[in-house]
RNA sequence: GGGGUUGUGGUCUAAUGGUCAGGAUGUCAGACUUUCAAUCUGGCGAUCGGGGUUCAAUUCCCCGCAACCCUACCA
């Protein structure tokens, strides 16, 4: 039974990478029918935040990512926050202590400030184990003085730690190459990463830690306390990284990194979700479009990807835009309506006319979307006045002069005051005629009526956009760029 | 400095000890069209470098190089 866990630390919000790696956890759960745990790593009491926790739910509930176990939901190996389990990491450092892997470490941080600066010039980095054979009188002492030790594990100078990687294969690691001694428990009672992880991952039973290849130097250390504490370790899979178009992590610089923003910015879920889970796996050589249901059941370690993989918001905008293409309008109207709110272009709530005038106009823009905000520039001509969005110039097509122009919304004018009473082909050919008339092609009869109309240059088809908008307001519209010219 | 991982067009990737190294995106051009978009067609564009093994290497081996990660009482 495959049990894997995504263990956030609530210190920001949720990071695209993070976020693959949590798909990736769980596609695999779900993919063997095993079981996906959310645990929550809160044991830098400094970096946390409360809004941070709430934006992990929000993300995955939005995404559409559910956990089997975690602190909202509880489960069998709980509680799921680190926070709350820190006996068992104080058991676990004392085992550790009364073993002989670990001993207690008074240096100030100043000291380790000191060894720090100085090491750096030297080109030695690490604790110096100072503290390693301190004697019982010198703890007392210590202990005295009120200082509260830190416990650190006693790295062997000998040997070496081995285990598969599901994708790198086999990895070792001398001992003598692990960082000297590292912090187990720190002085405030709370875990380091190291130790809350091993513990808790025993504990809740995982079967398979994938995670970010940053961890990969770690991981022999963590083998290591495995060993000491008298654990078996689960099978490990390092997974590449996410970087920006520089190859550096990805960060603000390179656009969107949160979940929450990607969102803000108008992408579909199934969208983010499809992009992502093709950073560092793919299915076979042709096919790309994938719901989660179906990466739920096609998703193998064996396809994934050693190379680190760069976000490119391009290629997420063309799938946005499928997505958004496959949408109903019904539910096209439900998401974007939020955008054209906010733009203060349609009152709030769905019975409104400009909400009908927006369902309606849907089918027209739909095609012309990547990303839902794109919706107010779009749709703002059949919701707001545009008087002031073109000029005279844009008015009058190339290789045009202003009379032609005139006389040509002139001529066309009547059509449009008849709207009503064509179908759309025949409104098309009337315009033709107009064309004809005036010795011009349909375009240059079409591009004067369509700045007019929608105060672009760029609009969806402008019949239906002259429908939408209605014959009355259109005719205003084409009376005030006659007045213009 | 030490340790580690990775290296296929700009980007995501497929494949293989041996035909034109395939797809997608992006980009450029064309078609279609009522503008934009969508769609279709076509073009450009890649196996990090050097050795070695081999009849043959992008693929296997070695050495470089580059990028990134770790080297915290952060995760």
């Amino acid at each position: 039974m495959v049990r894997v866990r995504y263990a956030p630390s609530p210190t920001g919000l949720q990071h695209i990478g993070g976020v693959r790696t949590a798909l990736f956890n769980y596609l695999y759960a779900r993919s063997t029918g095993g079981s996906f745990v959310l645990r929550i790593e809160d044991t830098d009491r400094e970096r946390y935040s409360e809004d941070a926790l709430q934006d992990i739910y929000a993300s995955f509930n939005w995404l559409g990512v559910s956990w089997d176990e975690g602190p909202d939901c509880g489960g069998p190996y709980g509680p799921y926050l680190q926070s709350h389990r820190l006996e068992r990491y104080r058991a676990a450092a004392d085992t550790l202590l009364s073993r002989g892997w670990a001993y207690e470490c008074f240096c100030s941080p100043e000291r380790l400030e000191a060894l720090r600066s100085e090491g750096s010039r030297d080109g030695v980095v690490g604790y110096d184990r100072h503290c390693r054979e301190l004697t019982d009188e010198q703890r007392f002492s210590y202990r005295a003085k009120g200082i509260t030790p830190v416990v650190r594990l006693k790295i062997p100078d000998q040997g070496t730690a081995s285990f598969e990687d599901l994708l790198l294969g086999t990895v070792k690691r001398k001992h003598k190459d692990l960082p000297p001694d590292p912090v187990m428990l720190k002085s405030d009672g709370f875990p380091t990463y190291h130790l809350a992880n091993v513990v808790d991952d025993h504990e809740m039973q995982i079967t398979h830690v994938l995670r970010a290849q940053e961890w990969l130097s770690s991981t022999p250390l963590h083998i290591l306390l495995y060993e000491a504490l008298g654990h078996e370790p689960p099978k490990f899979c390092h997974l590449p990284f996410v970087t920006g178009k520089d190859g550096q992590k990805l960060s603000k610089r390179h656009g969107a990194t949160s979940v929450i923003e990607f969102r803000k910015q108008g992408y579909l879920p199934e969208a983010l979700i499809n992009y992502i889970a093709l950073l560092g796996w793919s299915y076979d050589d042709s096919r790309e479009f994938f719901t989660l249901d179906e990466l739920e059941e096609l998703f193998t370690v064996e396809k994934l990807n050693k190379a680190p993989a760069v976000f490119d918001y391009k290629k997420l905008e063309w799938f946005n835009g499928n997505y958004i293409r496959a949408c109903s309008d019904a539910r096209l109207f439900e998401v974007l309506s939020p955008y054209i709110e906010q733009a203060g272009l349609l009152p709030a709530g769905e019975q409104s006319p400009q909400a009908e005038v927006v369902r309606n106009a849907i089918p027209l823009v739909k095609e012309r979307l990547k990303l839902l905000s794109d919706a107010p520039s779009l749709l703002r001509f059949l919701l707001a006045d545009i008087g002031d969005d073109y000029t005279a110039e844009d008015l009058v097509p190339k290789k045009m002069d202003t009379g032609a122009t005139k006389a040509l919304l002139e001529a066309v004018r009547p059509l449009v005051a008849q709207l009503d009473g064509y179908d759309d082909e025949s409104l098309e050919n009337e315009f033709r005629k107009v064309a004809e008339e005036y010795d011009t092609k349909l375009g240059n009869v079409m591009m004067p009526l369509r700045v007019a109309v929608t105060g672009s240059r760029a609009s969806p088809p402008l019949i239906g956009s002259l429908r939408l908008l209605g014959a009355d307001r259109a005719l205003g519209r084409i009376d005030a760029a006659l007045a213009k010219l």
